[in-house]
DNA sequence: AATTCATATGAAGTACTATTCATATGTTTG
DNA sequence: CAAACATATGAATAGTACTTCATATGAATT
């Protein structure tokens, strides 16, 4: 493996940065982190997160602007979940990393 | 290695939500990754990011305040690199992650 | 010690964003 | 079809944050 070159282009630090960004509030990443691991219906988002459904739709939207999270309607609710394997393990990994950081001091 | 939980606390969301906060700008995001393999001066950075000495320090003065980089005085120039190894590993991570799922599509 | 270079700080303005409340759209059930 | 439920949208507000410009601090050199 070559070394790693973390150089970037300008257009790239903003969509990198605009996906952090995105992570970067807490009400959306506590969201984005539970319906990460399975498909959640936006009610029950809002439940977990203690967060008001009109909230938690108004963050979903930008999250799936952003091609983070995937809406599937299923009768009455909508669930939404990782956009792909991909976005869950990039986002799964990126929290876990952080977690150990964290928990180490 | 036990199943991954992705639940956390609002303590924990918010502190990780800061992290990702500060990643989330995209001249934030370019300085980093300047002074992340090694340690840059100031004006050298604003060199590299086309950024100005001023924006620069304002930024490298919220990236230390969270401990994310480490400032060293050598001379008349000051010095900022990665806090800790587990830093650089954790930014040069997400940053490469990001990076593969930017170039599937 | 005065000047010059490098970095830091402070104030100000502009723009953006998270949240709330009210309302609308869409779906099922009676 | 009306009522009830789930989600989405729009407007308004309040707080925050990026950037710039001016100025200050700190270090080296002559």
């Amino acid at each position: 493996m070559a070394k790693r070159s973390l150089s970037i282009s300008d257009d790239q630090a903003i969509e990198l940065a605009e996906m952090f960004r995105l992570m970067g509030d807490a009400s959306r990443l506590k969201i984005v982190l539970t319906c990460l691991s399975k498909p959640r219906c936006v009610s029950d988002i809002a439940t977990a997160t203690k967060l008001s459904p009109s909230l938690v739709s108004h963050h979903l939207r930008l999250l799936r602007a952003a091609r983070m999270l995937r809406a599937e309607r299923q009768g009455k609710q909508v669930y939404y979940g990782a956009a792909d394997e991909h976005v869950r393990c990039v986002i799964a990994d990126m929290v876990a990393h952080v977690r150990e950081t964290d928990s180490e001091t």
